[in-house]
DNA sequence: CAAAATCGCTTGTGCATTGCAAGTAACTTT
DNA sequence: AAAGTTACTTGCAATGCACAAGCGATTTTG
């Protein structure tokens, strides 16, 4: 759709380079999706409930790839399906979507589950982790099989397997 | 340009309305200007070295105002200028601001400078109180009168006034 | 094993948003 | 009084986006 091989940035300012890769109203929700809503496949995001158009989406999962945020590769048992998942330069938003979250939920009418709020601000670490472990835990491979296993976390509840604005 | 009275939200994610507010290329930038840089009025951010247009920057300042995270108010001594200020709603989007600069440092090529950046991830209570106190220090009226006051820090260094990205 | 369904896209088609250049009204400075 | 500044608005062309439909490869179903 649109070719964005070399074009220059408008400024090195850190701020400016996040807003030329996130700087729309999509990108984030697909993060968001991978890695609070194990969603990893194409049809996973045309079903959220903020509704992406496929062409729009299509051309987000390219950009996401080109600037190495996420991976995509073939379903180990379905040759048609596609299974996209998150480097660790794209599980480094995590922090990012949380204080996106907080501030929200703080400032505008939100329905994100409180429990997951509190951990962003209080148990950042613990969370950062599960959601970490549950995401590289959970491949393709494995959900081909049984059924997602959420990760315990250290207090013993269950991980993060949770939608996130329910 | 745009109306967007009664636009109703996609969903309620906390992140989707996030992007509903801020998800474009100018926003954060404005954001960025009021808190980082002591930009208050309207040629502060048309001499940004993004280069924004100013129809552009004129939506986005009424859309910020619409959502009440700055405020406009005419120049004390001077009637054709505009103060824009953050809201303390505004000022609270500081910390998604710091993790969007450290993301960008650590994966890609920027030009931060290295002490504000450790301090955004190391001493973050008090460069935030820092920049609320040198927003709301520096009003119109003593900007009028006075070059603006850098309000120092416990360390006894310069306050938080200096360019975000050099 | 043929037909139907699924999956990850792509291709039109219009409408909305954006970028650029030029203007303008209300001031202030010289 | 003339020239500059400031905060915009307007017009127009280019780009981006939303919506509907289609398509090739594969898998599932009867």
């Amino acid at each position: 759709m649109t070719r964005n091989a070399t074009a220059p940035r408008r400024s090195n300012c850190p701020l400016n380079v996040c807003l030329e890769i996130f700087g729309d109203r999509w990108t984030l929700l697909i993060v968001r999706d991978l890695l609070f809503k194990q969603r990893y496949e194409f049809k996973d995001y045309l079903a959220a409930k903020e509704k992406i158009a496929s062409n729009i989406l299509s051309d987000r999962l390219r950009r996401l790839e080109e600037n190495q945020i996420i991976t995509k590769s073939v379903h180990p048992t379905d040759a048609r399906r596609v299974d996209y998942r998150l480097t660790d330069k794209g599980l480094d938003l995590a922090p990012l979507l949380f204080e996106m979250a907080l501030w929200a939920t703080k400032h505008e009418e939100t329905d994100a589950p409180t429990p997951l709020l509190r951990r962003m601000s209080d148990d950042r670490e613990n969370l950062l982790a599960e959601l970490r472990a549950n995401h590289l835990g959970s491949t393709a491979e494995s959900q081909s099989h049984v059924p997602p296993q959420p990760v315990p976390n250290r207090a013993g509840h269950r991980g993060p397997n949770r939608t996130f604005s329910k």
